[in-house]
DNA sequence: ACCTATTCATAAGG
DNA sequence: TCCTTATGAATAGGT
């Protein structure tokens, strides 16, 4: 039985496992289609994707940094002499001063970040500071709940197949047992009802025992307060 | 009447006229569908098309600055291969390999800390995150409030300085016109006792006026509210 | 990864 | 550019 397709709401993807497929899937399409317009119309296209888990995709019909500089120049506001020189000294001086220079620099900057050696700062650096922080704690808290979320919808699917799946046994283990009493058969072996659906109905909290983990490595070592944020 | 379509080959449309409908109607989908994969998906997307008549078109999930200055500091980690085969053939290529490891880490802890590329972490780590960034935050707040703090009573302290010489000039004054009247002095110049007092005790609000500077660089142009937090 | 029913995109024509 | 329609392409859901 293949495809009952339904249209999909265009809007985030909760099921985790559906929402990878999904970008797999639209991914390839879309940069499929990025190749065609480009060469069928004879359009300069660069295209740039960052997964959920900041994996990196793209694609340029040129290349991309001459792209990105011909959208710098066309787009005249701000950043040509920021991020273009930053780039082009990136480009063309990969040496170990500079290497250094920006490790020292990035290295305060996580200090800074952590709260040490405030002191050679002004007080409106500290206040941009203190929006950059907030602003990352606030990503940061958004960005946790979504992941636990996601862990608790994926458990609750899974033990949803897993009740479909012991109601099929239940019933094939009902059918046995009533053919084997129409066969007369003395048995030893009993399956008792009650329990058994009392396992599956009850479940409202999946016990981690063996048999009922699926060989999902989803775990959920918390041991912290689940919705901190808003 | 209408469509009898059939599949066209991927190559440069030689009508000019179809070749600009095409470039429209393949434009619009391609854009669409950029779009939806960033809501679906949760992905952050650029996109940059330049027709053959050099007209731009753009879109971007967040801000097309942020995806091009984040396609950066991932190439720049991948510029191994393009930059590093030019010049550097000297034994200093492993101390800088290390030093770009390095700074490489450390840009994505500053980023992951400014709430971007957080999908890579799990909640534990997040929850670390978390309480760095309070605690850093707390910090900032610390220093900020004590700066402001230091840099009122400093002023306080140079006010306080001008008032005492303030009253010590006063003085002088008045020294000074009642030895004129001993001696019977015309002067077409009178201190007026009562203003110029006023304008030395009065001073809750210290003016800006060239005198009252005392050649120090402080100076609080904050344009913000200065108490701002817990 | 593969399959299929279904929706979606779009070529051609007006 | 917009509308319409027939058809090829993309893809959601399942296996």
């Amino acid at each position: 039985m293949a495809g009952k397709r339904e249209r999909i709401a265009i809007r985030r993807i909760d099921n985790l496992a559906a929402r990878q497929v999904t970008f797999s899937k639209r991914r390839r399409g879309l940069f499929k289609k990025a190749e065609e317009l480009s060469i069928l119309c004879d359009a300069e296209v660069g295209l740039v994707v960052f997964s959920a888990t900041g994996k990196l995709f793209h694609f340029a019909s040129s290349s991309m940094k001459q792209i990105i500089e011909r959208y710098d120049s066309h787009s005249k506001t701000l950043l040509k002499s920021e991020a273009t020189s930053q780039r082009q000294s990136h480009a063309d001086d990969s040496n170990c001063a500079r290497l250094k220079e920006e490790l020292a620099e990035a290295s305060l900057k996580l200090r800074q970040m952590r709260g040490e050696e405030l002191q050679s700062l002004s007080v409106q650096q500290l206040q941009e500071l203190e929006k950059t922080l907030e602003s990352g704690l606030g990503s940061v808290l958004k960005t946790k709940s979504q992941k636990i979320i996601d862990e608790i919808n994926d458990l609750e699917r899974k033990r949803m197949q897993l009740i479909e799946e012991n109601a099929r046994l239940k019933e094939q283990v009902n059918q046995m047992a009533r053919t084997e009493m129409q066969l007369g058969v003395d048995s030893e072996v009993v399956y008792e009802e009650g329990q058994s659906s009392e396992s599956v109905t009850n479940a409202s909290y999946p016990r981690p025992s063996a048999d009922t983990d699926d060989g999902s490595d989803t775990s959920l070592r918390l041991g912290l307060p689940l919705f901190s944020a808003k």
